[in-house]
DNA sequence: GCCCGAATCCCCCGAAAGAGGGATGCCTCC
DNA sequence: GGAGGCATCCCTCTTTCGGGGGATTCGGGC
């Protein structure tokens, strides 16, 4: 019973280092065969296309079209497409985000080759691999302090250092307006002023670095 | 001529997947070799000291002692020992002070396998390998608009969401003081407000998130 | 000796920010 | 069809920011 097909799997990383990495921790294994590696995300869509994958690895910050786009995109036309994101940390949004995009798993780039290949068989067997660490911190929020999408949008124009007005012609609404979603932001992420509310934005992966 | 003795390389880098493909990138190669790999930056200290490497790659986010005070700290002993960075990016002003601390190059984690061997064997021979994005950006600033130790810690309160005069009893000052700091750093660094100073300060590098 | 930057403190003052209320339409979900 | 979230707008009022000036001390560099 140990000598069965290897697992077929795809890397999508724009890191060639870390690419090389997983290859040289797969190599060792016969159970498992790197079959491709995608650099951006429509590279991965595509070459989940043409190879077809049994695991596929995903990073979700990567030039282009991003990893949680790739993973919806390819689920579309593979409901059970098994993929893992692998990535450096991130805040529980964007876990939370792959993980409803359609990822079964959640590596960190710190963890262990064990962790790794332990993923992979777990994920390929059909079940969710998420990490105590992330599970937790999903687990912690996401009850009512989900930002909304013009309230992301707005945050995104503070955090470039954009005042209340400037947000407000910007957007083409009042000023007003602004400062109640203003309001609301703070209130859901418990920041003491906008630029809290920038930095927990920040960590939990709502909003990126502006530039 | 080509047939000399391989060049000796230690690796410090929390990420075992990244130490693995550079491992298995060099050994490709039969004039070089990986001599160690460390996972912290004390790690990395005691490894050089014990493994005397030609060429050490080092990253500067580890977790306790982090890569720069370890260049310090290895170069501190032999001064003309070669250090390379290996960083995801990080700003002008990281790059700059691996730099000072006696790094001789600084590569990027997305660059590819052959730039990491040509900088190992250009930093080997004693030159300096800068990548040009790099070295623009450093040229770019660091003309007036380094910050001060204290403007560093004011502006790390302030974007952990302390109000000016909470800066002001944290650090035993007059709220007037952190007002004069504060418009210091907006005029340093160009920003329109604090929460703009906060991310740009994140983007090069000045400062981390907070937690 | 002199200059300069860093760090400290002081003033005024207008403009933002944010906390406190509201209100209205428009969805969707149960 | 009501509940609740979203997005919009409105008003008041206090606090905080940030620009505009200053000032001093202390240390290092030319």
């Amino acid at each position: 019973m140990k000598h069965t097909v290897p697992i077929r799997i795809l890397i999508a990383d724009d890191h060639p280092l870390l690419r090389e990495g997983v290859a040289a921790v797969l190599e060792l294994r016969d159970d498992m065969e790197l079959v491709g590696e995608a650099v951006d995300g429509h590279d991965a869509v595509e070459k989940f296309r043409s190879l077809r994958p049994d695991v596929a690895l995903m990073d979700i910050q990567m030039p282009g079209m991003d990893g949680i786009a790739a993973i919806a995109a390819i689920r579309a036309f593979q409901a059970d497409a098994r993929i893992i994101v692998l990535t450096t940390y991130k805040g529980d949004v964007q876990a939370l985000r792959a993980l409803k995009a359609g990822a079964s798993g959640y590596l960190l780039k710190h963890m262990l080759r064990r962790d790794l290949l332990e993923t992979i068989v777990a994920v390929h067997g059909g079940r969710r691999y998420i990490p105590a660490e992330i599970a937790g911190q999903i687990a912690e929020h996401t009850v009512d302090d989900a930002l909304s999408p013009r309230e992301i949008e707005i945050l995104r124009l503070v955090a470039d250092g954009n005042a209340n007005r400037h947000v407000a012609t910007r957007l083409g609404i009042t000023e007003e307006t602004v400062k109640a979603h203003m309001k609301s932001i703070l209130a859901k992420l418990g920041a003491r002023d906008r630029t809290h509310a920038t930095t927990i934005a920040l960590r939990r992966g709502f909003i990126d670095l502006p530039e």
